[in-house]
RNA sequence: GCGCCUGUAGCUCAGUUGGAUAGAGCGGCAGACUUCGAAUCUGUAGGUCGGGGGUUCGAGUCCCUCCAGGCGCGCCA
């Protein structure tokens, strides 16, 4: 709807100029007025031309105005302040084309959606499997989750993707907890994971900050960290053994944390298959044949194979430091012959975009309770999998203290001349979680001064330093049901935990996803307990309350279909409701409810799911705005209470689809 | 040393590719429940947008510089 009339514009704008000027001009960016009164879309770009058609912003921007309409969906056309063009919509036209739209009565505008280019990848969350997750991960896992679901919407075809990293040596530090420090073998730590009474992925939590504290004073231990990780990435004996059990059963564990915040993949992929499946032996070949890579013969990194980064930029003449003899590299392969982290994430992103010319087996490992199954790579898989991979752009959600990294794999696509795969794989990158000094101290955690003085802690899995994610969930519900408890007492128990549930993972998901990327979060329970305000819990009581006006009306109007409204309410009372007396309020509604599209697009170009948390509060609170100015039950005259309900049920639709995007379930009351 | 990021109200943060009067939540103060439930709404106080220069019709936004803070820069993962 929006979308169509900004195009509209933003072509015609082109062709008014290129007709009065004869002057080829780019595609407007298009903004908006500050209020009503002055229109809905402007073009400021008469400013722009003013210099180079020596001639006032104005006088330009009359000349072109008759030239501007008609245009679908716009009403008017008017000329503000020193040169801006400001375009008036057609109120009621936007309006019923908009109630037809939200409830599913017209099919989504062609130019709207748009062209399906090929598969997004969006590989996330990606927990090293050998403990419980913490809040850190749950950053990623809604920030990735909320991103699939606007392409999604947006048309995309998405395939969501988990690394697992079970060969690495944090799984290799648990399997040495278990070996050593407990002298557990593979039957003892099976029966660990069958025993109900202890969770196996806080166990793990446990022993793998011990297993830390012992590497300090033990040098035994230590060299042992080495001797199983060697058995680990062979795939040998009882120590290989472990670091199966260990990392398939906490991988489990973390489909199910992860589940309980709406969160699903549809695939896991090992690195023990790009190792063992030679995925590693293919790219390095690749790399090989197109020089990417080269065999240093002396020096420092003396036979490692290395990649040649370009130098950032060459240094003006400072002539005491010596020039950039030294230039950037990155090894690939030790002289050891082993691939480093760096050189297997090559191999699995050159796979993603399918360039590598080799395929995983692939096995379920996971079921939802509705049937979808999640795969996980194997050595030898099922001989009818569903295709994965062959990606026309990836996006990587992990943290930003890993952007070096990335960037190198970017560079090493660059080099083997996939330029443009390499444009389109995305470091999806986002600061940190870290704890707030208060919350800090409240986990029991000595802090020293200087620390006191920081706005965050940083957690550390070494140290054994955070906040599981499963008991904040736990937390978050408990409180959330002490608050439907203190509301509605009297309704059945199932329905109670079910929205006590959906009411603590909307508050949860939407304090994760309000902050941008960049941010810091300094997590503090106050904070991410809080119900009121901007929190997710404020959003879904707005469109409980819409759903309430519809139940009320309901049971006095017994075979009441809101779809049907727009039938009972004709073009003139539309037109003269949303112009009228306070009509404005109706539209500054309408018109921000017509945006939600429009804001889905920003979100994904910006790579930044806030933007459409921050559009869902503004639009919850315009929403409520109205609610408290209108007693629509109470209306007397019925053709004014019809409009108003086509009103609510634009309203309610729109915040629907915004809260669905972001993983959040509406409670059938709160 | 090199690279990246951040600095906006008491606190936590937004601020669309440079646009019209710099916003929100929390906290403070003052108000609004005859139920479409107040997990709400209204009003109010609070700002040298880190400092300085520049670019232009216009700068919180772009450039330079300085200050303060964070992160990264391994044959670790």
């Amino acid at each position: 709807m929006f979308l169509e009339i900004q195009n509209q514009i933003r072509t015609r704008f082109c062709q008014a100029v290129q007709a009065v000027f004869g002057l080829e001009v780019a595609e407007p960016s298009l903004g908006f007025p500050p209020n009503a009164e002055l229109g809905e879309i402007s073009i400021t770009s008469c400013f722009e031309l003013a210099k180079q058609l020596r001639q006032a912003p104005r006088k330009i921007a009359e000349q072109i105005l008759p030239k501007l309409l008609p245009i679908d969906g716009v009403d008017r056309v008017a000329i503000a302040g020193g040169g801006y063009v400001n375009f008036f919509l057609d109120r009621a036209r936007l309006t019923k084309g908009l109630f037809r739209l939200r409830s599913g009565l017209a099919a989504k505008p062609a130019e709207s959606t748009p062209v399906k280019a090929g598969k997004i990848l969006v590989e996330h969350t990606s927990i090293n499997p050998n403990k419980a997750a913490h809040i850190g991960h749950l950053r990623n896992a809604v920030l990735g989750d909320t991103f699939a679901r606007l392409l999604k919407f947006r048309g995309h075809p998405v395939e969501i993707q988990n690394y697992i990293d079970n060969t690495g040596v944090q799984v290799a530090d648990v399997v040495v907890g278990f070996a050593r420090l407990e002298n557990k073998g593979p039957e003892a730590v099976r029966s660990l994971v069958r025993d109900t009474s202890t969770r196996f992925d806080y166990y793990c939590w446990d022993l793998y900050a011990r297993v830390f504290q012992r590497y300090e004073t033990d040098p035994d231990l230590a060299a042992f960290r080495s001797t199983a990780l060697k058995a680990i990435e062979e795939d040998k004996g009882d120590l290989a053994e472990l670091a199966e059990i260990v990392s398939s059963e906490i991988s489990r564990i973390h489909l199910e944390t992860m589940l309980r915040i709406n969160v699903r993949y549809q695939l896991l992929v090992q690195e023990s298959e790009i190792l063992r499946l030679n995925f590693w032996k293919s790219a390095f070949e690749l790399m090989k044949e197109k020089g990417a890579i080269r065999l240093e013969e002396s020096g420092k990194n003396k036979g490692c194979w290395v990649m040649a980064l370009p130098s950032p930029e060459g240094k003006n003449g400072d002539p005491d430091t010596p020039n950039d003899n030294e230039e950037d590299v990155k090894v690939i392969v030790r002289s050891n012959g082993t691939v480093t982290y760096v050189g297997k994430d090559i191999a699995y992103h050159l796979w993603k975009f399918g360039l590598l010319g080799r395929d995983f087996g692939y096995k379920p490992f996971y079921r939802y309770a509705d049937g979808q199954t999640v795969w996980r790579t194997a050595l030898e898989g099922d001989p009818d999998p569903p295709t994965f991979g062959n990606a026309n752009e990836a996006f990587a959600v992990i943290d930003t203290r890993q952007s070096y990294v990335q960037d190198v794999v970017r560079e090493a696509l660059r080099a083997l001349g996939y330029t443009a795969q390499s444009d389109r794989l995305h470091h999806f990158a986002y600061e940190v979680v870290g704890l707030s000094p208060r919350c800090a101290q409240e986990l029991s955690l000595e802090l020293s001064a200087k620390d006191q003085e920081r706005s965050y802690i940083e957690v550390s899995g070494r140290r054994g330093l955070g906040i599981k994610a499963d008991d904040l969930i736990d937390r978050l519900i408990e409180k959330a049901l002490q608050e439907v408890q203190a509301r509605e007492p009297s309704s059945d128990v199932q329905e109670r935990q079910a929205s006590a549930r959906m009411i603590a993972v909307s508050a949860l998901r939407y304090f994760l996803v309000k902050y941008t990327r960049r941010t810091i979060i300094a997590f503090d329970f106050k904070d991410a307990l809080a119900f009121e305000g901007e929190t997710g819990p404020y959003l879904q009581y707005t469109a409980v309350r819409a759903m309430n006006i519809f139940h009320k009306f309901n049971e006095i109007h017994s075979n009441f279909e809101p779809r049907r409204l727009l039938e009972a309410v004709n073009a003139t009372q539309l037109l003269s409701s949303l112009t009228g007396e306070g009509g404005d309020d109706f539209w500054d509604l309408v018109l921000l409810a017509a945006q939600l599209e429009m804001v889905v697009d920003q979100s994904i170009a910006a790579e930044e799911p806030a933007i459409l948390a921050k559009y869902s509060f503004r639009f919850a609170q315009a929403f409520n705005n109205f609610y408290h100015h209108h007693r629509i039950l109470q209306e007397p005259s019925l053709t004014r209470q019809q409009f108003l309900l086509v009103i609510v049920h634009l309203a309610l639709r729109t915040l629907e689809q915004a809260l669905a995007l972001m993983g959040i379930e509406i409670p059938a009351r709160m």
